[in-house]
DNA sequence: GGCCAGGCACAGC
DNA sequence: GCTGTGCATGGC
């Protein structure tokens, strides 16, 4: 159980805080099955964290049911480390992700961090920052926080489309506020821990699906 | 058939 | 700095 007593004195008074936290709560409550091991990965890639960095590119933009059929046929091809991919010819790599879409773009950008995963001196998934993800092409802020997160394993919030709305929705943002700054809102008020981080993204995403299927 | 889905880069202002 | 636009497929 993760300790959620303000770890600072000018936390007690924190009326943000004390409403993020409510939320965190409500969320929980709302939806118990939902836990912070929410990214779904096949265990078919080397390492696994791969699938989740190669999912994280591939799904910019795009519904989540093609990004499996782009996994799949990925795995289908025996491409399953990012030595592989990084090797593939682009036209091959392209007919390959095709299904999640923009494959064009996105067969140059996967390509090209496989390359940077391949060639990172060091533990990729334990060394990489924040603004190496962010000097290559295709990654933008979410897409760097989601690897950072769900694949590093590393206290970074992910601020998503689902996530705006439900800020939004709730009045906790007006709606004009940069990515950043709604990144470190959540950072700010929870204490700094990658499962919880897990666990609120993905009780957001479930809580906004959940409202559009009854919609 | 139109709209949207777990963005990003880049041009133009 | 902000806004608009291209990228492309599949599901509803």
């Amino acid at each position: 159980m993760v300790n959620f007593y303000p770890t600072q004195v000018s936390d007690f008074c924190s009326k943000e805080t004390m409403i993020m936290i409510h939320l965190y709560r409500q969320l929980r409550k709302q939806y118990p099955h939902v836990s912070h091991k929410w990214w779904p990965t096949s265990g078919e890639f080397k390492p696994v964290q791969l699938e989740i960095v190669i999912g994280a590119l591939l799904t910019q933009n795009t519904n989540w049911k093609n990004v499996e059929k782009a996994l799949k046929n990925l795995i289908d091809s025996n491409m399953l480390s990012a030595d592989a991919v990084a090797n593939c010819h682009t036209s091959k790599l392209q007919r390959i992700i095709r299904p999640a879409g923009f494959y064009r773009q996105k067969s140059k950008r996967l390509g090209a961090l496989c390359e940077f995963i391949t060639n990172y001196g060091g533990n990729f998934y334990k060394d990489v920052t924040r603004e190496q993800l962010l000097e290559l092409n295709g990654i933008g802020r979410e897409t760097a926080d989601s690897i950072l997160l769900y694949a590093c394993n590393k206290p970074y919030f992910v601020i998503d489309a689902y996530t705006r709305r439900l800020l939004k929705r709730e009045e906790i943002i007006t709606g004009k506020e940069k990515y950043d700054e709604i990144k470190e809102m959540f950072e700010k008020k929870l204490p700094k821990n990658a499962k919880v981080y897990k666990h609120f993204h993905a009780l957001i995403v479930e809580n906004e699906k959940s409202m559009a299927r009854r919609a």
